[in-house]
DNA sequence: GTTGAGCGTT
């Protein structure tokens, strides 16, 4: 018996393909879906009545029409008609937005000597992959490096690399982190960064590195300088430091206690939604009831019943302390001083007082950022003695994180945690 | 002594 071949096509108009029939003249639907993907099943054009006809299959065959398979072009059918091409646009949409989110942004380079050139930070960065691009800022007038610079990479690993670690560049510590600008609004709802209280003087920024490494990937410690005994620490998994939160630690013999980093620059709308240290009014705006942790006194946040009413507005229902109308007042301050800010420089362009001599004098020690310059690291690590190393109570959920993300689930720009 | 510096003339 020769072998019969019928004619199958993604569409009435498009080319067919010549498809193999089995002996008994049926045509397998795994022979279909082997030139179509996905394919469930035939249709073909009745040439008697011009509608579409589906052809009979039965556990993944397919049977011919009674007149035999024919010269006709059959169609494919795939399952809810367009359903695969959604899923296709599905599949590449997300491809794009992995690719989007593996692209390289500038990285601003915080910290550097005055000194430090564009050339020296080519040279400096090269180190670690190519470079695109390399910025140093400096002040238009003077042409004075303002500290702080830009750099790109050409790949994303490469940037991962350089944002997870500091760098000395002629003589000084910096630090590569992501613009604000380029800082996803809601990057800080997994809020990757804690707050440690209780800290002592002779934590060095290295050392709490050290210690908090236990629990994960350390990116950032932050001592203010001079010192005022708390520090942050910022880990690379958010959850590592949500399972910190509300925490006792020993370092160094000290207990230092863990609780959420506040955003630093409230914008009110923040200060308002989040109720914050000054929301203990319930019903004000943050949906923060559910923030009564199960962990003791995570921050201060949502708790504590007992509101100022004594000083306090009442606008129905609504109370509000002094705190928040003070927050409401930054609020309209912020917009009006930007057009302070124009109007003072308007006022200023005239009045340059600022000789070039004195503009070059700028000797001033530039503050050393990440706190405390000790830079004292590789002093020996291996002494370092932790006291009893962590209360490591098994990093039970704390309920926490979804009332946390829902209440803070705001269009709120410029969270530069 | 428990909440941080600095953020881009395009």
């Amino acid at each position: 018996m020769a072998e019969l071949y019928i004619r199958v096509a993604e569409d009435e108009n498009e080319e067919p393909m010549e498809i193999p029939s089995e002996d008994d003249g049926t045509v397998l639907l795994s022979t279909v879906a082997a030139q179509f993907p996905g394919a469930c099943g035939l249709r073909y054009r009745n040439p008697v009545s011009q509608c579409m006809r589906g052809v009979r299959v039965m556990e993944g065959v397919l049977q011919a029409p009674e007149t035999g398979w024919g010269n006709l072009v059959y169609v494919v059918n795939y399952p809810k008609d367009n359903k695969r091409k959604m899923e296709e646009i599905d599949a590449s949409s997300a491809v794009k937005i992995k690719r989007a989110e593996l692209k390289t942004s500038d990285l601003i380079v915080l910290g550097l000597p005055w000194k430090t050139s564009e050339q020296d930070l080519k040279e400096y960065f090269s180190t670690f992959g190519e470079v695109i691009m390399v910025q140093v800022k400096r002040d238009l007038k003077t042409g004075n490096s303002k500290g702080f610079g830009f750099v790109r990479f050409t790949d994303y690993e490469t940037q991962g690399k350089v944002m997870s670690q500091r760098h000395m560049i002629d003589g000084r510590w910096c630090d590569c982190k992501l613009p604000n600008s380029k800082q996803s609004p809601d990057e800080p709802l997994r809020c990757r960064k804690v707050f440690v209280g209780r800290c002592t003087e002779d934590m060095s920024a290295e050392e709490l590195r050290q210690f908090f490494m236990q629990y994960g990937e350390v990116t950032d410690v932050f001592i203010p300088k001079p010192f005022r005994a708390f520090a942050f620490v910022t880990f690379a998994d958010d959850q590592v430091a949500q399972s910190l939160c509300g925490e006792d630690l020993i370092i160094k013999g000290i207990s230092v206690h863990i609780s959420n980093a506040e955003p630093k620059h409230n914008n009110s709308r923040q200060m308002i939604e989040r109720g914050g240290r000054f929301g203990n009014s319930p019903g004000f705006g943050n949906q923060a009831a559910g923030f009564g942790n199960g962990r003791g006194s995570g921050g201060g946040l949502g708790n504590s019943p007992n509101s100022n009413v004594g000083s306090g507005m009442n606008f129905g229902g609504f109370s509000i302390n002094p705190a928040m109308m003070a927050a409401a007042q930054a609020a309209l301050q912020s917009s009006w001083g930007m057009m302070g800010m124009l109007a003072s420089q308007q006022n200023q362009s005239g009045a340059s007082a600022s000789t070039p001599a004195a503009q070059g004098n700028i000797q001033r020690e530039q503050p050393q950022s990440f706190g405390s310059g000790n830079g004292s690291y590789g002093a020996n690590p291996s002494s370092l003695a932790w006291g009893a190393a962590g209360s490591n109570s098994g990093t039970s959920s704390s309920g926490f994180n979804s009332g946390f993300g829902s209440s803070m689930e705001s269009k709120s720009s410029g969270w530069g945690m």
